[in-house]
DNA sequence: CGTATACCATTGATAAAGTCAACAGATTTT
DNA sequence: AAAATCTGTTGACTTTATCAATGGTATACG
């Protein structure tokens, strides 16, 4: 119904400037600008409608990305403590707490108390989250795959290289 | 359960990982885990580093990345309207207003009417605002220096490229 | 023509996420 | 043993995100 054609932006012949190009129209006529140069720019972009997209394939397990990562990382056998997932995850250490509450509620995840250092608690996930974290895993893998299409598979491997290295940079 | 094996949890100095150069430890022990490999966390925790530093870097001038990113496209010679910042910048239209309020209050850009569409308006930067931008902009860039440091003028180019094509996918 | 429909900027309400300080228990340092 | 540091936790508070509703404007359609 009713195709709304997006009434034609901005260039509409102006008279004098009839010869430019006819507008690439899409909401991406700013791509021209400097901004669209900087790949901190590029990298928040990217990433937004990758977990935007990412968050909606969840929602039907009812996890976000932020509790599917907690989740992934319980399911590894690093057993990782609340702090490192902090650390790792890019949070403060009282945001992990709610998401480990949130999933051990859901009896996905337990908090074992370290036999090493009875402060820290490491986070193990239970059979059950195991199962869910395999759903959330495939969803989110769709997910990128939708993301990623036009990228193949050497240059996924580029950019997840060049990635790692500024995503990981040694302190500074 | 009792997993105590694990090889060599966190800190626990066994005589003979002395020689080893003293614990990668950090806080990224994780990386081992699965997590690490997907190209949408690495992508997210980029950003946040990133865009957490660039923000410290901005203090100065007052500005954040989001009301830097609005004062650049206003310098732009593009017009952009506030429904294209909100597109492009995957901001609600509602929060391009606010930024907006804040910069106009500032005297960096103005809101004019449209002539050919009086539904929207183009933002358009002062020259009091072009001069924010500059300095914005160096820090922006010293910023962004230390961030990407490690990688080459070409390594970059590449990540340009690769974040371009999954940040402005078509619509779909 | 006029009316229905869609659009833009704006406001306001509400939820989610981020930031920070403080605190108890545990560990390390001195 | 005391001081200093660390971990998880709570709570207050700010910022950001999400969504519905509205007035003014433009387009579509009959």
């Amino acid at each position: 119904m009713a195709v709304q054609k997006t009434a034609e932006p901005r260039s509409a012949r102006t008279t004098e400037a009839a010869e430019a190009e006819e507008a690439a129209a899409g909401p991406e006529r700013l791509m021209a600008a400097e901004l669209a140069d900087e790949i901190e720019f590029l990298t928040a972009r990217a990433r937004s409608v990758g977990s935007g997209r990412a968050n909606i394939a969840l929602k039907e397990l009812d996890l976000k990305v932020r509790s599917y990562s907690v989740l992934s990382l319980a399911c590894s056998d690093l057993n990782p403590s609340q702090r490192e997932l902090a650390d790792f995850l890019s949070l403060d250490p009282s945001q992990i707490v709610a998401l480990v509450d949130e999933l051990e509620r859901r009896g996905a995840v337990t908090r074992e108390a370290d036999a090493r250092d009875r402060r820290s608690k490491v986070i193990a996930a239970t059979p059950e989250g195991r199962r869910l974290y395999k759903q959330a895993f495939a969803l989110v893998r769709t997910s990128e795959e939708h993301s990623l299409g036009e990228l193949s598979h050497e240059e996924r491997g580029q950019l997840r290289a060049l990635l790692r290295r500024i995503a990981f940079k040694s302190a500074d």
